[in-house]
DNA sequence: GTACAGATTGAG
DNA sequence: TCAATCTGTACT
């Protein structure tokens, strides 16, 4: 959980960073407890002229103006009136863009590693597969790792570099043959042109990705 | 003030 | 395939 991400690693285009985050961990503090996510999966809205942005025309509003803070700030929304979306501000500050957090892998922390070998009856429950199946269930989608991590509105413009609560770190290498892109998902409005654009971003085979 | 649609999800 | 559920945004 240690080498925490700089502002540095932020202020780079979204379409860079969105291929870096894979493979690093989102390590979440709530109270004495702490979760851990590898990030699987991350789609670029790369800027203004991307039709698919909700800066679109350079367009601010109280809801996006996070897009438009410095590299590294959280831009949280709700869709559909029921899911929080984690976003990470990439670039310049003044220039709106970002990158979406699709899904993530739950870590297996040192803390609940300890609580499992004081616990016997949990090594079992760790090794079954169930619990496996269930582990990778839970963060496999923008809404579902929200749900997780416990992540709503309070974590708007949240500096990750600096948070308490939330930040980033190094996780593991993922080489460039284990990546692999497709068109984003859910943003037919957008039209064919943006909605076809491959920036989306997965480690292959990986079980997390989110389905459909 | 009112209408409308969405960067999703899980059930049928 | 569809409804849930709600708020930002646009328009009367």
């Amino acid at each position: 959980m240690k080498r925490r991400l700089n502002r540095l690693f932020f202020v780079k285009p979204s379409l860079q960073v969105s291929k870096l985050l894979l493979g690093k961990y989102i390590v979440r503090k709530i109270g004495r407890k702490t979760l851990a996510g590898k990030i699987v999966e991350t789609e670029a809205y790369p800027g203004p002229y991307d039709k698919a942005s909700h800066a679109y025309g350079i367009k601010k509003t109280p809801r996006n103006r996070a897009e438009y803070l410095e590299g590294g700030h959280i831009y949280i929304y709700l869709v559909y009136g029921m899911y929080w979306q984690l976003n990470i501000s990439t670039g310049k500050e003044g220039y709106p863009e970002c990158v979406l957090i699709r899904a993530l892998e739950p870590i297996i922390t040192n803390q609940s590693r300890i609580r499992i070998a004081n616990n016997p009856e949990l090594e079992n429950i760790r090794e079954s597969k169930l619990e496996m199946d269930s582990r990778f269930c839970v963060a496999n989608g923008p809404g579902k790792l929200c749900r997780w991590l416990k992540l709503d509105k309070s974590f708007y413009g949240e500096d990750v570099t600096k948070s308490k609560r939330i930040w980033l770190s190094q996780g593991e290498k993922i080489k460039p043959p284990q990546i692999a892109s497709g068109p984003r998902i859910g943003i037919d409005y957008a039209g064919a042109k943006w909605a076809k654009k491959p920036w989306r971003f997965y480690i292959k085979s990986n079980p997390c990705v989110s389905k459909r």
